[in-house]
DNA sequence: TTGTACGCGTTATCAG
DNA sequence: CTGATAACGCGTACAA
């Protein structure tokens, strides 16, 4: 049984439809869509033929005539098995969205998904599709990167500062600092043999976590308490927390440098026999929702995920407005204190 | 510190500057771009000129003369919980990705978050800035539904059949066939009083999968061991089998909506003593990320959900070529079982 | 206040 | 095979 569908090929009412059915010229038309000084007759007769022909403005040549789109990119260059599970680019997603839609630009997000992704994201990019672009875990080498510095279309990058692109605003949190604190704080309760299962070393986020942590152990650090696997994810955490207590079965604390990782390595320490926290002390990073869903609850940092959305779209914004803006922004990222540790 | 950024407006070049520093006219230049009979000389010339002026094409100027975009919308009208945090939705877009990208086309995806955006989106598609639509979960009475039919646009609905829009295709699975056949097979490991924490009852799937259960057990089947909870959702897997509990703690058999609830239903069962498989079997749905994480992992029915996304794409992407298509298509989503039962 | 005419960058048509 | 030229639908000066 096949029929065909979507073929009422009716041409769309454009301006010069309107105008004919309201008896004025497009011009004055124009006027009463996008704000002008209009007599009240003539703006009641327009809106009447606006709604009788069934007028959709055509954003295409709109976008054409003002050069511009009312529209802003979004790209997550985020590993597969993060971008369909990682809540935090969900919640960036959400924030950007919340104050573009204010601005009334439309948020597109484009997935890339293999070199060619890559290539045709690119040329949308340089298509003038968008008037800006919110770039979430881009790093230096990127080929995104040096494409957006060379087009130079407004952007802001999100959780990884693009060294090559200095002029390039980013909006992130402080790793370094926050994994410090919360290593300090799992210090603070007394344990003595502390070790980490790092992700991500090749990351920013991933290497400033250990770098806090190093930070906070000092002389105490010992690189042999130091399992580092190359994704922020449960499974990598179930690994790398196995890494861990072979090497170090009287281990007491353990940094997860992230919350999934921290849910793995808690599932691995329990089949190891070792209670959390009584045995052992364990923290972990993003405050996501994995963090609320573990037995005991995790300790973690609280990753402002929302608002580092709607700063990046902010000064997305800005920059298109061709206002100035600072050229990074480091938000607050506090410790959340719970069960785990 | 401040600094202006994104201000180098340097005009892009245009087909007119190659045509001119190639020597030719704008009909050759582009010739070359979109295919036709081009001589050899000419050819080079242009290559050399499109590569020395940095030429891009503007998108906006195509689609305006072209009457196409070569780009579709994807539009997720889940809430946010689930947007976040469903990996199954990140699947169609990857799957649905694929098959758009290998027929360059553009996935742009639109988030929904208010009735502001409602409009907006509905702007944005009836604007022609997209030559279809993939719309997930949409139901009948969501505004985006008619306007989807009104304009006409070629589309594809997922997960929920439109039965407003009839000549629009959908694609999805067998919810009430496949929840039947999970709960026999739960039934042939001899439990006897088997409950069902259900959800969503508002959404096809979330009645469909009752309707499921309900076949399976026929006169066996009882309504005071359905509990039903709003979400796809683990807290909500929590509540609903505690309900449950209260009200039938000789319960030995449960089929959890979603591997969402099922996760939150194991670990309320394991706090209230029962051990799964041993005491209480288990069963979920989707086959997502969450059977294989608990412990032990869920038996479940397996969602296609890549395959959903792909099929999706080319019924919206024949559609758009004007092809016949078939109006739904049900893909196969066989039981997996794994410990849980 | 209103109408007119031109430009935005491409594509398509038609002579040459 | 190539070069003009007219759309595509809207924004915007400028003139009325």
């Amino acid at each position: 049984m096949l029929a065909v569908t979507g073929t009422r090929k009716a041409r769309r009412a454009t301006v010069h439809d309107v105008a004919a059915a309201a008896g004025v010229s497009r011009g004055t038309v124009n006027r009463v869509l996008n704000g002008g000084y209009v007599s009240v007759d003539a703006r009641a007769a327009i809106e009447a033929a606006i709604a009788e022909v069934g007028y959709v403005p055509n954003r295409a040549a709109s976008q054409l005539a003002r050069q511009r789109s009312q529209a802003v990119g979004f790209l997550a260059l985020e590993p597969h098995s993060l971008l369909l599970e990682d809540p935090n680019i969900g919640a960036i997603m959400l924030g950007a969205n919340a104050v573009l839609s204010l601005a009334d630009h439309q948020m597109v997000s484009l997935v890339i998904d293999s070199d060619r992704d890559m290539q045709r994201v690119g040329r949308y990019l340089s298509g003038g599709f968008v008037d800006g672009a919110i770039i979430v875990s881009a790093r230096s080498h990127d080929p995104i990167t040096r494409l957006i510095a060379e087009i130079g279309l407004p952007a802001t990058f999100v959780g990884h500062p693009p060294d090559l692109a200095r002029d390039i605003p980013f909006v992130g949190i402080d790793n370094i600092g926050s994994a410090r604190a919360i290593t300090e704080r799992l210090i603070g309760t007394g344990r003595e043999r502390i070790g980490m299962v790092a992700a991500a070393l090749d990351r920013d986020s991933g290497a400033d976590r250990l770098t806090g942590f190093k930070q906070a152990l000092g002389d105490r650090f010992d690189p042999a308490l130091v399992a580092d696997v190359p994704l922020y994810d449960y499974a990598y955490g179930v690994k790398g927390m196995r890494a861990l207590l072979d090497r170090e079965p009287a281990l007491d604390g353990v940094f997860a440098a992230s919350d999934a990782v921290a849910a793995g390595a808690l599932e691995t320490l329990r089949e190891a026999g070792r209670r959390v926290p009584e045995d052992v002390g364990l923290v972990g990073f993003d405050d996501s929702s994995w963090a609320l869903r573990t037995q005991p609850p995790l300790s973690t940092v609280h990753q402002p995920a929302r608002d580092i959305g709607r700063h990046a779209a902010e000064l997305v914004l800005r920059q298109i407005a061709g206002d100035p803006v600072e050229p990074s922004l480091l938000l607050d990222s506090p410790v959340v204190w719970r069960q785990s540790a």
